[in-house]
DNA sequence: TTCAATATGTCGTTGCGCGACATGTCGCAT
DNA sequence: ATGCGACATGTCGCGCAACGACATATTGAA
């Protein structure tokens, strides 16, 4: 797994996946919502993360008992989550950043 | 130029010459300083954005008098700033989703 | 006077994002 | 019944951005 930062796409899966583990679709529709339809994710940019992310132990394949054929689920390893939340807090201080910076002069 | 969302090195580029303009190693050590030491900028991936960031009209050639020769800098363009002020709406809102996201459980 | 920092730029490789394609299931309306 | 759209998973190849390596020149300080 590559060093952080994270990419736009990435970012927004293993987000997807911080409030509870989902399939790849779910996934592509949670990413869609929480854009605003801003990120559409093919399943292309989908998939080949997720084997990144898996390869990398960021996230883990979650099995439950009744899932239909060809569905399976993925959730944060404690891992992901730590990393998680450190790509957040650089996150929210890059936006403090950019803020200031932005702001000034005419809006 | 291409779409939203903004890479990582192009939106620290571009966040470096919204306070100022600046010549091209000083964007490389702005960033470096904004980033607190995590984004080092390689000559390539800068040179290479500005040109992109130029024919894109993001930004333009800032012509100083007295610039000592090869050196020369950057400033945004009323259309980069415009376009930097939606990318940072959009990078707060964001921030916000994913410290609810994370922040819930364990931490 | 030589070494580090300042300064600008090119080139080739690598890897990611993405659209196109392939395949199949399930539930509902016609 | 059948056909259609949403659900669901995945592969493949292209284009392009990021990046490290390399090349070069100037300036100021030890």
């Amino acid at each position: 797994m590559k060093e952080l930062p994270l990419t736009e796409p990435v970012f927004l899966i293993l987000l997807s996946l911080a409030g509870q583990p989902r399939h790849g679709y779910s996934i592509l529709k949670d990413v869609d919502d929480m854009s605003r339809g801003r990120v559409k994710l093919s399943t292309g940019t989908l998939y080949g993360a997720l084997r990144r992310l898996l390869a990398g132990r960021w996230i883990e394949r979650f099995k439950e008992d009744d899932r239909p054929r060809g569905r399976q689920a993925y959730r944060l390893t404690a891992l992901g989550r730590r990393n998680m939340q450190l790509e957040v807090s650089r996150l929210k201080r890059l936006a403090l950043v950019a803020n200031l910076r932005v702001a000034r002069k005419e809006s």
